[in-house]
DNA sequence: TAATTCGCTAGACCGA
DNA sequence: TCGGTCTAGCGAA
């Protein structure tokens, strides 16, 4: 028997003969290698013992007719609400038998819908990267000796994109061929079947079938761990495949298997190759977009590449390519094509250490967790302390539960209403991790709940939790949140954008991303872990906190200007900033020790302003000027997608003005003079483009607003729209209702100057330029048609 | 069909 | 032509 050491990256799962076996992909000494470990699926049965003779008569007939029967049934003790149960173990085959057995019995039973690959990493206690020491003969692992925590390790990296023809626009896989592939690695190449001799980096073949077999044998050749495509799972790999399938060509993007493993999960569909982690950016760009690392209001290649990556990319007109190709403008395509891979291939080495670093905390895969979202991963780090504290995972819930859940949301966070003006010299302080932090401090969990009052924290939403002991998911928590704050020491001893540093870095942003997901996991509808009574004290004591605090500042003498779930904004005015730290001080003192209130930064100016239809301050709409001169933007028109850039671009003007100069005749100078620019017709139609996503079927919706009006002439026109599109429309001159004058960006020939006047302009500078001083009086013209000639 | 609620604003729609 | 109500999208935290 060999012994045998290396790094788990990957895993699948196969049955042969009626034995299951897991496939492990192992690297040891740099090379991958898999393996088989023989494993069995098993659910849990609740019953009693005379009941349970009833299980071993069991037996159901699958879609086959066969007949399916367990392998063998055991005994086990588990825990179900902290309770100690005996259950019944049923043992199965094959993982398809566990969802024919379970619908064939009368009783109570868990932890039969936990995927059969993740089941394998729970109960051995394995994450990806963890380095595992094993017996095996051949390939079949007899025993595994040890795991080790999750280590660095180098990755081969491979990014590709593909050129197709497209004299429709969209192009037709069945018909149009790919021209050009380009990859990259090391180096990078174009391959394609045009000879383009000024281009050292092309390859040129006789023909399609040729240049798809190029890419295959290259792929091989470097034999990459992990490959990079932009949006690959949903076009590149399907229409490579589509298209060697028609030249008679085998697929070969795996390393050892050509079948393509499809996942579907929510919104996006996954490409799962054997022996390579197939990671597609645009998914993953997607969910960084959710949790507001990245700014980026568009997902194109494009527009992600010029936040995160070194510089511009270049770009040829999309549907213009055909046109290229036929025309011979070859050098311009190709360098396009071979931008595009080395794009992807930079993107993706921007963002893998901190996707590594989140597979290895919760233990999903790699590939898994590109896929995922911040909920699964913290369900997966639950259920994972649940099988060491041999608890048994609460199971998902049903239909009619969920929308129970849906219909009686939880009452969120406090905002404090703010009075409009202009201020000057503002102190903002923030609770460090507020949710977390009182996660932990008052042990909030569903196990700890509690009717007894003895030793027990008692919260605002009048629920009490056990002081003692400590929670599953308070446990959880703590560890991610120390682990964390360990972290930033060793970042603040490292020197920046060295590789040691990204990569601590990359893990601390992984515990953070994590740890602030749990209070919404506790409160999401389809959790296993939810809990209405947890997930209200959360908020409640959120509440309290941030009430007590804004109390606390105005009996110390502060104006409190603002607060937002769970930060403060002190006016300092007469008051130094030392007074300001001494108030933090007496506030840290009186907060368990996991809370913390921290000092965000001092402000020399900063605007609040009213809301549009009433008297009253808008919350969430703030700016402040910070001491380095940066102006920090909240809430307004010029950070929303949805507004024109020459209505955003005015708006940054006249706040910079306000903030920096307090100068009025200035700032009525800028409205007046992108007046006059509008009025001449002169503004270029990219200034004026609204972009609003379609969140339903374009034909789903009950208002024709101005961008479901774009996007059905977009469809008309032949451009595939579909839900989750982002359509940009300009308004034009033609129509009545604005609906009718919305054209798509594309197609739009000229604009409506009025409405970019009157309803982008002037509403988002109007509401500032009243903190400028301008009357009500000033402001009668309000909602007429011209008005704004005679106020300037 | 995979984290939450709070809040602002627009434009359509509808009835007077 | 108006004002109220509703649908929808997006951002703050």
């Amino acid at each position: 028997m060999a012994k045998t050491k290396g790094i788990f990256i990957d895993l699948n799962y196969k049955v042969q003969n009626n034995v299951t076996y897991i496939e492990l992909i192992i690297k040891c000494d740099g090379i991958k290698e898999r393996f088989l470990y023989q494993f069995d699926p098993y659910f849990y049965v609740e019953c009693n013992k005379s009941e349970s003779k009833t299980l071993n008569q069991l037996g159901v007939k699958s879609k086959t007719g066969e007949l399916i029967k367990p392998k063998s049934i055991e005994d086990n003790i588990k825990f179900i609400n902290g309770e100690k149960k005996n259950l019944f173990k049923i043992i199965c085959y094959s993982p398809s038998d566990v969802p024919l057995l379970r619908s064939s019995i009368p009783f109570n039973c868990y932890e039969s819908n936990i995927l059969f690959v993740k089941r394998f990493i729970l109960d051995l206690n394995l994450a990806p990267f963890s380095e595992i020491e094993f017996e095996h003969e051949g390939e079949i692992i007899k025993k595994i000796i040890s795991v080790k925590e999750p280590k660095d390790l180098s990755l081969s990296k491979f990014s590709f994109d593909i050129e197709t023809y497209n004299p429709l626009g969209t192009p037709r896989e069945t018909i149009d061929p790919i021209i050009m592939i380009s990859f990259c690695n090391d180096s990078s190449e174009v391959l394609t079947y045009k000879s383009i001799k000024s281009r050292k980096f092309v390859k040129s073949f006789k023909d399609e079938k040729e240049t798809i077999s190029a890419f295959f044998n290259g792929l091989s050749k470097y034999d990459p761990d992990i490959i990079y495509g932009y949006n690959s799972a949903n076009f590149d790999i399907p229409y490579i495949q589509t298209r060697a399938d028609k030249l008679g060509l085998k697929v070969e993007f795996g390393k050892w298997e050509s079948n393509l493993g499809k996942l579907k999960k929510g919104l996006f569909s996954g490409i799962q190759l054997n022996g390579r982690i197939h990671l597609d950016l645009y998914p993953m760009m997607r969910f960084l977009g959710v949790l507001g690392i990245l700014k980026s209001k568009r997902y194109t290649l494009e527009a992600v590449y010029n936040e995160l990556g070194s510089g511009k990319k270049l770009m040829v007109e999309r549907k213009d390519i055909w046109k290229m190709w036929d025309n011979n403008e070859l050098e311009l395509l190709a360098d396009y094509s071979l931008k595009d891979a080395e794009t992807t291939y930079e993107l993706g080495n921007t963002v893998l250490d901190l996707f590594i670093e989140l597979s290895k905390l919760s233990g999903l895969t790699l590939f898994e967790t590109s896929l995922s979202t911040s909920g699964q991963m913290v369900e997966f780090l639950l259920m994972r302390e649940s099988v060491r504290k041999e608890y048994i995972i609460p199971s998902k819930p049903r239909d009619s539960l969920i929308s129970e859940r849906l219909s009686n949301p939880i009452e969120g966070a406090f905002v404090k209403l703010p009075s409009p003006g202009i201020y000057e010299n503002i102190a903002v302080m923030d609770f460090r991790g507020l949710y977390p932090s009182i996660i932990i401090s008052y042990n909030i969990d569903p196990y700890t709940l509690t009717e007894s009052s003895k030793e027990v924290h008692h919260s605002p939403a009048g629920w009490k939790f056990k002081k003692s002991p400590q929670g599953i998911i308070p446990a959880v928590l703590k560890n991610l949140v120390h682990e964390r704050s360990k972290l930033k020491k060793e970042m603040k001893s490292l020197k920046k954008n060295s590789k040691e540093y990204n990569s601590v870095s990359a893990r601390s942003q992984a515990y953070k991303i994590i740890s602030n997901s749990f209070y919404g996991y506790l409160g999401y509808a389809r959790s296993r872990w939810y809990n209405r009574n947890c997930a209200e004290s959360v908020t409640a004591w959120g509440r309290k906190h941030i009430q007590d605090t804004i109390e606390k500042a105005e009996k110390y003498g502060f104006k409190v200007l603002y607060g937002d779930t769970d930060s403060v904004f002190l006016l300092v005015d007469k008051k130094s900033k030392k007074d300001v730290l001494d108030f933090l001080d007496s506030v840290n003192k009186s907060l368990p020790t996991d809370m913390e209130l921290e000092l965000e930064g001092f402000y020399p100016s900063g605007v609040f302003v009213g809301k549009k239809s009433e008297e009253k301050g808008a919350k969430k709409k703030y700016a402040l000027l910070a001491e380095d001169g940066s102006i920090k933007i909240r809430g307004f028109e010029l950070v929303r997608r949805d507004w024109s850039n020459i209505a955003k671009e005015t708006q940054r003007k006249v706040l910079e003005i306000i903030l920096k100069e307090k100068d009025k005749d200035k700032a009525g100078k800028v409205v007046r003079e992108t007046i006059e620019l509008l009025k001449s017709g002169k503004v270029d139609l990219k200034e004026l483009v609204i972009y609003t996503q379609m969140t339903k079927d374009p034909s789903k919706y009950d208002i024709m607003s101005p961008e479901v009006s774009a996007a059905k002439k977009m469809i008309k026109k032949g451009v595939p729209v579909q839900k989750g599109s982002l359509i940009g429309y300009v308004v034009g001159k033609k129509g009545k209702s604005i609906s009718e004058k919305a054209e798509p960006f594309e197609f739009a020939k000229d604009y409506d100057p009025d409405y970019y006047i009157n309803n982008q302009l002037l509403p988002s500078v109007m509401k500032i330029l009243k903190e400028l001083g301008f009357s009500e009086d000033d402001l009668k013209f309000k909602g007429k048609q011209k008005g704004l000639d005679s106020f300037f």
